[in-house]
RNA sequence: GGCUCCGUGGUCAAGAGGUUAAGACAUCGCCCUUUCACGGCGGUAACACGGGUUCAAUUCCCGUCGGAGUCACCA
């Protein structure tokens, strides 16, 4: 069987949203899963829309996600992208649009924009919608050699008849037939002498030996003009696989303009980037068991593209931040601790703060790292809090209750030299032992004198313990003032 | 507006001509607990609608409706 290559092929005009990591995460995917080759190609062949810098943070996202390309121009003895506006240097683009041009299958149009404007139809929502009118196809080879001499600025474009119909075959979709009438003689290569999108993604695909095409679903009308270049050239026309678009919250299709979650973005609020592939990986695409759970080794195994649905998907961060939580709860502490550190240290300046503990208490309790401010604002500095969060229902704890608990505690916490959450814990439980309360009736209000949080990221104790004995006193006697006067 | 695609709970999503229509997130409740979280258990919640075909349709066909995509010298 003929090895699978694939290839992404973005264009560099800023960072990568998720869909566009999607389409890369898919297309490494199915080469790799059929032991096949993965391709970068960026098209570059739009000056206007280059966005500087957009180039390395493609490199940069694919490598930070290890969605590794197999081949490419030997640059540094690693393997380079390709890259359209090099390879228009050879000339090739050029060079096929005029093989076309010989077979009658494509032409010069040297029609100006405003002869172009004046074939314009108005359409709803001040959408203008130009068929162009074949105007040039009509132009005699004399003609055309007159205004190639005098140097008039042209454009190629495919020559499609205006009657039949076309059928191309998409894995997922099947086949899809449209009328020719509704295609555009669309232009191949622009006045620039810079080949469209259009076309040089035809060229190269052929010329790299694409055998799978793989790309978003917005492709899907203008497939038709494709696989007519193809087959103009006799060429053999790829496998088609179009797949499902990401969507917003309100069902829109992702982009860069509409400021969608890039990347980078989430990787910045928080996510990690296993979460991220894996999350992406099940948009759009399901496992035949139920697992949730991948790394991208295990998804280039399980990854059978026969399963990729073919209804858009909304992405949805909740469900993102779920699996990103789960990520963190599987992670190896030692791990975990390296990648919280900063947002622990932004949170906790200073020394006198034990970090690793801090790290681990926290590791559980957290959905992206900045969760980790939220968790441990307590402990730089004590609230306010209202004396209404002692009462607790099932503690069967209230203000009063906790006043008499802190005031009988208190000597005894003052005595304390072992300040150890076990330390803590063992004395307290002799406490609870004598009182013949509940756990939470003693460590409740105690809890809450210490950290004035509704929710810490461990009990009463632990917290002493980090805080040191005179803080963890000092805030006690607060709590005991703070009572004292509401009671009074 | 033309064309194309899509239509299972709020979201992701399995499924199949006959099922009590999975599972996950979210949500709600209970249990556990040194609070919250974690964990465990359970609940609410879906086949867009109308016609066919069939003994039987959510599943196949047609239509309607709804949504999206696309219609550039952008990719």
């Amino acid at each position: 069987m003929e090895k699978i290559r694939t290839r992404y092929a973005p264009s560099p005009t800023g960072k990568m949203h998720v869909g566009n990591l999607r389409s890369a995460l898919y297309e490494f995917l199915i080469a790799k899963h059929a032991g096949g080759d993965f391709m970068l190609r960026i098209e570059d062949t739009d000056q206007e829309r280059f966005v500087e810098g957009a180039t390395e943070i493609i490199y940069r996202t694919l490598a930070k996600t290890g969605l590794v390309h197999d081949e490419g121009p030997d640059k540094d003895g690693g393997y380079g992208p390709y890259v359209q506006s090099e390879r228009m240097k050879t000339g090739i683009y050029m060079k096929y649009a005029k093989e076309l041009i010989d077979k009658g299958e494509a032409y010069y149009c040297f029609c100006d924009k405003a002869r172009l404007d004046s074939l314009k139809t108005e359409v709803v929502d001040g959408k203008t919608i130009t068929v162009y009118d074949k105007h040039c196809l009509g132009l005699s080879k004399e003609e055309v050699e007159a205004n190639l001499a005098a140097g008039k600025p042209f454009v190629i474009r495919q020559n499609i008849p205006n009657e039949g119909t076309t059928t191309f075959h998409d894995e997922l979709y099947g086949d899809i037939t449209v009328d020719n009438s509704e295609l555009d003689d669309m232009i191949l290569i622009k006045s620039d002498g810079f080949p469209t999108y259009n076309f040089a993604n035809v060229v190269d695909d052929h010329t790299m030996n694409i055998t799978h095409v793989v790309r978003g679903n917005e492709y899907l009308s203008s497939s038709p003009k494709y696989v007519r270049l193809y087959e103009a050239f006799g060429w053999k026309v790829p496998v088609y696989i179009h797949l499902p678009l990401i969507t917003d919250e309100h069902h829109q299709k992702l982009s860069k303009r509409s400021g969608h979650a890039s990347f980078e973005d989430l990787i910045e609020q928080g996510f990690i980037t296993e979460a991220i592939v894996n999350y992406v990986a099940l948009l759009g695409w399901s496992p035949e068991d139920n697992r949730e759970i991948f790394s991208l080794q295990e998804l280039i195994e399980a990854f059978d593209y026969h399963r990729i649905s073919k209804s858009p998907a909304v992405f949805d961060i909740v469900k993102l931040r779920w699996m990103n939580g789960e990520y963190f709860k599987a992670m190896d502490p030692e791990k975990f601790y390296e990648m919280a550190e900063p947002y622990l240290k932004k949170s906790l300046p200073g020394d006198r703060w034990d970090l690793k503990k801090i790290a681990k208490m926290v590791q559980s309790r957290i959905e992206v790292f900045p969760d980790i401010e939220g968790q441990v604002d307590f402990l730089r500095e004590l609230p306010e809090y209202d004396v209404e969060m002692y009462t607790h229902k099932k503690m069967k704890t209230d203000a009063a209750s906790s006043l008499e608990v802190l005031e009988s505690v208190l000597p005894l916490l003052e005595q304390q030299e072992d300040y150890s959450n076990d330390g803590l814990y063992q004395m307290l439980l002799k406490v609870i032992e004598e009182k013949g309360c509940k756990n939470g009736f003693l460590m409740w209000p105690i809890r809450t004198a210490v950290s004035g949080k509704q929710m810490t990221p461990g009990g009463a104790t632990e917290l002493m313990e980090l805080l040191g004995k005179d803080e963890s006193l000092r805030r006690i006697r607060l709590g005991i003032e703070k009572l004292r006067s509401a009671l009074a």
